[in-house]
DNA sequence: CTGTTAGCGCCTTCAC
DNA sequence: GTGAAGGCGCTAACAG
């Protein structure tokens, strides 16, 4: 041990920690580390330490490469850093049994906490960890068998307010084209703010598959909405090749935060996930540093960017 | 301890490890477990097991949100699943010295080994490191200053057959928009691929700023090479407001992996990020395996994607 | 301010 | 096949 080359022994832990000790032991001991190439062992020290925390969090989402939950990583991240606190992350790739097994895993390396981007239905295995200490933040859909914090984009009220968008600028004949009801908890929120933005009209109009029929009928829509951010790009498509992209409006929702520009620009319902990925590691050190409170929900609104096609007047 | 629960001691360690015990003491040990909410402390394990490791690597790229580097850590995650190792992921932000203190971190947390999407210069300080064991793996840029495995983009490559490619459809006068050759190893090595590629010609023309006055100009290119998606989509832009987008012939490099489809398309050099993390990791995890060979390099090809702008022929 | 001692949770070696 | 003892690297509590 560096106690050999210095002349102490946990006088070096101290060094270490940065705890009093005197300057010449001080470089002496950084000298030894120096010259041994001694490297902390963070893990053999929470093994005794007293808070035992291992300044580590585990984030877990369908998948890691989705620009999401990158983007949400990365948020998470920027308030880890702070605390010296490094993360892992990991994809469940949509397996309710692989997820688990990833928290498990986690868990068994000792995270302080999880922000978890949930798959799978069933939650109460982690009521023990979270009884024992474990900090855990569900991320975009509620913690249904267990009692924990969480943090949402406010799908709905996005939503909502693009419709409500849509008929200031005089539209009445707006369709949702968007994945079904079915598709996850954020978009059935969003179809659920779209009906919300639509009340007191008509006709709801919701499509689930291709646009052109739709656009080419009889009764055709003045006015778009799509869901997600691929169906926005699917849309853009079709009205371009119809000839439409400047005739029938069109807001989007940004689902997943595309990198720089698109050519052309799209109206959209813009949420921050940097911003979500602070919100939700805020809430788990919240917890670590002692908050004992009753399970909190935050909610994230979103941004509506005017583009050009969601102001366009309605043509009949 | 379980023991109490049980009626042995270490025998949980050789149950938990999947050792050979009898069914019935294991199945005593199973429900002692599940009684008392047990974990396993991997950590602690890995302090006293054979072979030390703690199954984590870390990866630590400029920035964790790029999609380039989220894509990279999914082929990374995937290989790395399959050992159940779990894997860090850190931002530098550009920063050399944040680079190093991450790196510290890490090892102080007792990674097996590091994916590095380097920034700093001077690696030097991670021989030690090397050398008693740690995996290091460099990617997209030479280690300069450490004898260590790396995998590579071809950047140079791609782009010589970006531009093999327009001269086969009859292109003489071809345009390079990008970055300097000071913006990075990758932008230096697609602009050398350019300069191979041109080879024979009379004029390289080398645009930084902005294209339109080349285009608007007395000998404007009749088509345009650009080294970075971002500047795709500006050059996209560009041709599309001048009127030009269907006169002057368009290769881009995929520097990011866009998510899904872009409106409209463009010709592109593509390259899998996520093969390029799974490379990585094979190297990586050849070396944790024991595999001592010399420094290896591995290159990944890239492919070119017809999608039209890139096969218009020349107009004079 | 520093050294000594004990023990965190686990795995290994050795006896049985 | 199983138990007992020792120690991985570190920090806490105590004594000096």
């Amino acid at each position: 041990m560096a106690a050999m080359a210095g002349v102490s022994l946990s006088t070096v832990s101290r060094v270490v920690n940065g705890q009093g000790v005197d300057a010449d032991l001080t470089a002496n001991v950084q000298r030894a580390v120096e010259l041994l190439g001694y490297r902390h062992n963070h893990a053999a020290g929470s093994l005794r330490r007293s808070n035992g925390l291992s300044a580590t969090i585990g984030l877990i989402g369908e998948d890691i490469s989705d620009p999401f939950f990158a983007a949400f990583h990365r948020g998470a991240e920027q308030v880890a850093r702070e605390r010296s606190v490094v993360t892992f992350a990991a994809s469940s790739d949509g397996s309710p049994e692989y997820e688990r097994e990833i928290i498990e895993t986690m868990l068994g390396r000792r995270v302080d906490g999880l922000l978890l981007l949930p798959t799978g239905k069933d939650h109460s295995y982690l009521r023990r960890d979270v009884a024992t200490g474990t900090g855990l933040v569900f991320v975009n859909r509620p913690p249904k068998t267990i009692d924990t914090d969480c943090v949402f984009t406010d799908h709905r009220g996005g939503a909502r307010r693009a419709i409500e968008h849509l008929r200031a600028h005089g539209h009445e004949r707006i369709a949702f084209v968007g994945p079904g009801a079915d598709a996850g908890f954020g978009a059935a929120e969003r179809l659920a703010g779209y009906r919300e933005g639509m009340a007191g009209l008509e006709e709801d109009i919701v499509v689930n598959g291709d646009l052109e029929p739709l656009v080419t009928g009889p009764e055709p829509p003045t006015a778009v909405f799509s869901a997600q951010n691929l169906i926005t790009v699917e849309v853009m498509r079709t009205l371009f090749r119809l000839g439409l992209d400047r005739i029938v409006a069109h807001v989007g929702f940004d689902d997943i935060p595309l990198r720089g520009p698109i050519a052309p620009p799209v109206t959209m319902v813009s949420h921050d996930a940097v911003a979500l990925g602070r919100a939700a590691a805020e809430l788990l050190f919240s917890r670590l540093d002692g908050f004992n409170g009753r399970a909190r929900e935050v909610v994230r609104e979103t941004t509506l960017i005017e583009r050009g096609t969601g102001e366009l007047q309605p043509v009949s």
